[in-house]
This record gives structure tokens, sequence and C-alpha cells, in this order.
RNA sequence: GGAGAGGUGCCGGAGCGGUUGAACGGGCGCGACUGGAAAUCGCGUAACGGGGGUUGACCUCGUUCGGGGGUUCGAAUCCCCCCCUCUCCGCCA
């Protein structure tokens, strides 16, 4: 959410901004600002009466006079109706503003923008499916639960827990705190990290328990500290979230039907971020560097993109990708992203710390992907495979239980 | 799932429907006392919103006692719904 006082302010700039995302985006404010300003009238007409009622009332001690209750009765009678106004037209107002996604930084590019390759590209080779056999079953995940829903079975389970212990255990060298968070939220989670109104089409919802099942940990982590005021020496808050995550894929038929790129349930370790508002840009880069340093460690080629304005979600401000290499597919492919959503969360949210002086201030946060791990699991087979069909895995990950080498099927 | 108790400020904890933003205690901050400290004493200690303004160090008005409705001239106090916590019974990975 953005901040209203500052569309008040300056409503130009905000136009301007949010005009960098697409030409719908900044048609809200103007609908914003009439209703804000309509909000603004009947608020002042409002409060005069309810301190003309409070001045009646002030000091009083026994029941009023017939004639005074008549008086009396006729302004409450009034209050109703100012604020019965009030309250409508402030959700009017509330759900413009819910609407419009955050200002992008200034140096989030126009376009998609490669920022620099690493690592040992252009190979091809087999794909993931192919390597891993029966190791991933689509088949019986199919009759099980649908299309994009796979049994991952026999090394592959040991190899997805190595991930999952080899990130955790580096995330806590770094000063995450791990976490295990629900993956069953309320609506109020994902209004707040801005998911809804946003992706509302991607969310699976249990509507007979009101819950919705979380696409990715951020947004559980994100929740940890809703409305609380956080002590500045407490700051920065960082957490590594493991947990599995639930996509619907609408719009998504035909796309990347083979294996298991694009499924409908996947485990995630995921980093998030609290820091006070001037650290945002310098740890969305520290969180990019954990992650390309996870890829290097991994021995995954990548590449970093920049992506674009027109790109990002209604949270972000700016983002980077992490496209690992697949031989399988001969291109890059999306492994990892984070981004910084500077207060557009946390004003959602109410998470708020305590500066050295002044009033309490909105926080800025950030996330970004450690391991996806069944498209890291990809990238370690396809960039991992022999020539015999065999897979090598890298030193950091045997050293957390998994194998040396997958087995080519004989 | 059944039965009961309860949710008040940073914490504990009062609160006959009418000067209750909220007693009292603790914590914290500032000051006094002290060579220094403890103890003691004094003062202070919220968030949000509207308006004004030397535009965020000020003034003013309003709102807030889990959340939302309702009754009333007036609600922390009465009624309804929801959320949460605790206890007992049942069920259960």
């Amino acid at each position: 959410m953005l901040d209203i006082q500052l569309i008040r302010r300056d409503p130009d700039a905000v136009r301007a901004a949010l005009g960098r995302r697409g030409p719908t985006a900044a048609a809200g404010v103007d609908r914003l600002l009439e209703l804000d300003q309509r909000w603004r009238e009947i608020r002042t007409a409002l409060e005069e009466l309810q301190a003309e009622q409070n001045r009646a009332s002030k000091g009083r001690k026994g029941p009023p006079t017939p004639e005074e209750r008549e008086q009396l009765a006729a302004l409450a009678a009034r209050g109703r109706e100012l604020s019965d106004e009030e309250t409508a037209v402030r959700a009017q107002r509330d759900a413009e503003l819910a609407a419009l996604p955050n200002l992008p930084a200034d140096d989030a590019p126009t376009e998609d923008t490669v920022l620099r390759e690493v690592g040992n590209s252009g190979a091809t080779g087999r794909d993931h499916l192919e390597l891993a056999g029966p190791r991933i079953d689509m088949e019986r995940g199919a009759r099980l639960s649908g299309s994009r829903f796979a049994y991952l079975r026999g090394d592959l389970v040991f190899l997805e827990f190595a991930l999952v212990g080899f990130a955790l255990q580096k995330l806590r060298g770094e000063g995450f705190e791990p976490v295990v968070p629900p993956v069953l939220v309320r609506e109020r989670a994902l209004y707040g990290t801005g998911f809804l109104p946003d992706t509302e089409q991607q969310i699976y919802r249990l509507p007979d328990d009101d819950l919705y099942l979380v696409g990715t940990s951020e947004v559980a982590l994100a929740s940890l500290h809703e409305d609380e005021i956080l002590a500045q020496a407490d700051l920065p808050l960082r957490y590594a979230g493991f947990s599995t995550c639930f996509r619907r894929e609408a719009g998504a038929a035909g796309k990347d039907t083979r294996g298991i790129f694009r499924v409908h349930q996947f485990d995630k370790v995921e980093m998030f971020c609290f820091v006070e508002p001037g650290q945002g840009p310098a740890e969305h880069e520290r969180l990019l560097a954990i992650e390309e340093s996870i890829l290097t460690d991994l021995e995954i080629p990548y590449r970093v993109v920049a992506i674009a304005v027109d790109d990002l979600g209604a949270s972000a401000a700016k983002k980077y990708d992490c496209e690992a290499w697949l031989p399988g597919q001969g291109r890059y492919r999306e492994l990892t992203s984070t981004s910084n959503t500077t207060d557009y969360q946390a004003r959602r949210l109410g998470i708020r710390y305590r500066p050295a002086e002044g009033r309490p201030e909105h926080v800025h946060t950030l996330n970004g992907t450690a391991v996806a791990v069944g498209r890291t699991i990809i990238a370690l087979l396809e960039n991992g495979q022999q020539d015999d069909g065999s897979v090598r895995l890298p030193a950091p990950l045997v050293a957390c239980g998994a194998p040396e080498v997958l087995p080519a099927l004989s």
C-alpha cells in the first residue's frame, strides 16, 4: 500500500512513477484523490459534530432534562448519518488505495536487463525427466492428484533434504533464523503481502474454512510481525523459511507441461528481511549475493536479470531474477528471485519500528529465494549429467546427505 | 466436537451506563538526594486520524479498553456475531 499522505502531497510524482508500470496503474490515482477529498470533508463535519456532543456531555452527572434529551438525540441521529457516510466513502477510498501497486524504484529498468552470466552455460543434453526416470513419477502423480503433480522417489528425496539442509545451514551462517511457518493462512496475510487482490487466480482457497494455501512462505514470514512495533535495536531481522508452496498456475495451460518445472506444489527455502528504510537497497544486493553464492556452491551456471518495471508484482519496487542454464531446454530459466518491496507490505501489515527520534515508521521488507527445490533439482540433474546418464552431485550437497552420484538408469 | 473461564496501556491488575486515556502496582525515561550507587522522593511515559501551522520537534479536534455490529442523550461497563487464549471431557497424527 502506498502512503496516502505522499499521494496527496505530490500526486504528479506518484502518477509518473506508476505510469512506468503501464497506463492502467496511474489511472487509479485520480479516482483515489477524488474519494479522499470527499472523505476528508465528511470526516471534518463528523468530528465537529462529535466535539459538540462531547462538550454537551462533559461533566454531566445525572440524566438530561426532556428538552436537553431532545436536542442530544437530534445530534446523535445526525452523527449516525455522517458516520455511516464516512464509513462507506472510506471503504471505497481504501479499496482504490489498496489496488495501487508499489512505486517502482528509479533504477528498476524499463526492459529486462541481463547484468551478468556466471559459469559454463551453453551445454545441451538430456532433460531432468530422462535422467530421473522413475525417481520422478509424473504418471502416478497425475493419477493421484491431476496434472502438474509428481511423486519424488528414492535418492531424489535425499537430494531434496540435502538441499534444504544446505540452504538452512548456509543462511544460519548469514544471520537468518530458520522458520517453519504455517502454509494455511487467513486472507489478511495475502492482502498484506500484496498477493490479494493482485494475483487472486493463482491462489488455492479453502472456502469451508476461509483459509488460503500460500504460494510462498513469504506470506507467512512477512506476517510474522504483523501489527508490531519493532525495536530499532532488533533490526535487521532475517528469517529463512522452509515451506511447501501451492500455486494454481491458472492461465499457464500448455506452458512447461513436461516434468516438474511448473507444478502445483513444491518446497522452497525463502529468505525474508525486515530492515530500516535506508537499508533496503543494500539488503537487496545482499540477498542477491547470497542467491548467487548458493548457485555457485551448487555449480549451476546462471545469469542475473534485472526485471523490467512492467513485470514487477504489485508489491515489488525492484526485482532481480537468477536464471539457471538448463541443458535439457537449452536455455536459461528462472530459478530464484529477490524483491525489494520497500514499505508496501509493511504498511499493509502494520509493521513499524521505533526510530531513535520521532514517531514509529514502517520498516522495509525484502524477500528472496534461497532454494526452490524442484527447479534446483532440475538444474542439478541436467548440469551434473555425465555421458552414461549418471549424475554427479556437488560436494556441499554430499556433505548434507545427498548421494555423490545418482546412478544412470539401467 | 461438547462444557466452562477470560481477552483493558510496555507488563501485572482495578473499573455502580455519566469529568475513565482509563485507579493502583511494576517497568522504563528525566530530575532531586549521593563521593558514586542502592533505597527514597518528584515529574513524565500510547497509537492512529482530521484541521491549522515556521509542514513532520508546535497547536487543536477526534478515535481507540480483542474485531465488527446494536441498544442508549451517553457504553470498557448492557445485547448479538466473529477472532484469540486458558481449563475439563471426547477424538486424534
